[in-house]
DNA sequence: CTTGAGCCTTGACATAAATCAAAAATGGAT
DNA sequence: ATCCATTTTTGATTTATGTCAAGGCTCAAG
């Protein structure tokens, strides 16, 4: 109890709530565990509500009916995800599933639109998490429509490293074939390309470990979305 | 002045406002007319606040650094357009131009942060209209990167059809060479899936008119992504 | 009418990336 | 340590779609 509370105070979207408030939110959370693999909602399922991740990490995702997989997101622990049900009631856009084990917090639905309503500031952090979000689905939408896959993984690694601010070593957060279906292709043409970028010598591949070697290389693909071979 | 708040009044965003929420809203509200083919604003411009379309068509859109382009939404009257802006700050995300001759209201960022504040029907308003784009660009993502562009545009043409319930004759309402970019290709491509479908039965095209001949058949392609030849 | 600019279509070709297939590497579990 | 399952890589081939180029249409202005 006390525990659940703490958490949510330090969760970004109730960020800068008032005591009374976060008991309030508190009233109202599920507590969830999942191991990892374990699927937290389909398509198909009816509106459950918001979930914010505790522990571990989520993929948000669209499956094609041959069976191919477009990550939408990747929810990190701090931040919530299925905020759009809320609000729109009918089905849920895309599935999730864990990525890890995970705890999560589920606000349902219509307890949530109450708190929201009662309480400008979870409002405002409500669409600035929302705005936040409708940029970086625009940036994909660009970067799939836009840009090869070179490209898309240069701009995936300018990301990772200003994320993780480990100067040119980057750690890959999820395996390489969940980053193959986050930008938008298969594991053997990201395999290629990793090969192509090492041998063009703009990074180095150590299994999770990619090491920039070239900076401004890798921001030049990313931003001319071509490559020079 | 009456006039624009009778306009404020009919716009959805605005919906169950009570009259002395609409009096505030129209006082911030600043009226702008463009000519078809304007530019309303650049990805590097400076925020500038959320618009409303009170009459015309514009395009919400992305170009790459071979001046491809890539539409993002189209908005048509009495949507809204910039929202992401008003709560993040920073750049805006895309650019915008008008498709027609068109008139727009400004709410400036700042003022408009206020009102939300003050009024929870307005952030629920807001809340609903950005979890809807959410949800498009979902779609969007997926139709870019999980189905090939005869799905795309069979999509496309049943979501118009639904739009305009006139049965299974639609009409395209902007031209081909900005649906190819609204649906991820070049009009040549387009062209040749037009004729293409054609050929197979599935529509007429008759220039912007195109019938549905197998409402059916085109479902089933823009459901299962694929082509069956 | 006629003209012309912008849109649309058609054709020949080039290519990025998917597919199919199989080998190699990795990482837990025993 | 060894083994099995999963992930990753590599190779050969196919394919959807982009590119380049040219021709045809449409519609408004003269």
């Amino acid at each position: 109890m006390e525990n659940i509370l703490n958490i949510i105070s330090a969760i970004p979207l109730f960020n800068g709530l008032p005591d009374d408030q976060l008991s309030a939110i508190r009233q109202i959370a599920v507590e969830k565990q999942y191991n990892k693999g374990q699927t937290i909602f389909s398509e198909e399922d009816e509106t459950k509500g918001l979930f914010v991740v505790v522990d571990g990490r989520v993929k948000i995702y669209k499956v094609s009916s041959e069976g191919k997989e477009q990550i939408l997101h990747i929810i990190e622990a701090g931040q919530s995800f299925g905020e759009v049900t809320v609000f729109t009631g009918q089905q849920m856009p895309a599935n999730a599933q864990t990525l890890a084990k995970s705890r999560l917090l589920l606000f349902p639905g219509s307890a949530f639109v109450g708190l929201v309503t009662a309480n400008p500031s979870l409002a405002l952090n409500l669409l600035a998490i929302m705005s936040k979000k409708l940029r970086q689905f625009a940036a994909q939408i660009e970067n799939l429509s836009l840009k090869e896959i070179p490209a898309r993984l240069a701009s995936y690694l300018v990301y990772l490293a200003e994320e993780q601010d480990a100067g040119d070593a980057v750690t890959l957060n999820v395996s390489k074939g969940q980053l193959a279906s986050l930008l938008g292709t298969i594991p053997e043409t990201l395999s290629r390309i990793f090969a192509k970028l090492s041998a063009q010598n703009l990074i180095r591949v150590e299994g999770p470990k990619i090491s920039l070697l070239d900076r401004q290389g890798i921001e030049d693909l990313a931003e001319l979305g071509k490559d020079i071979d």
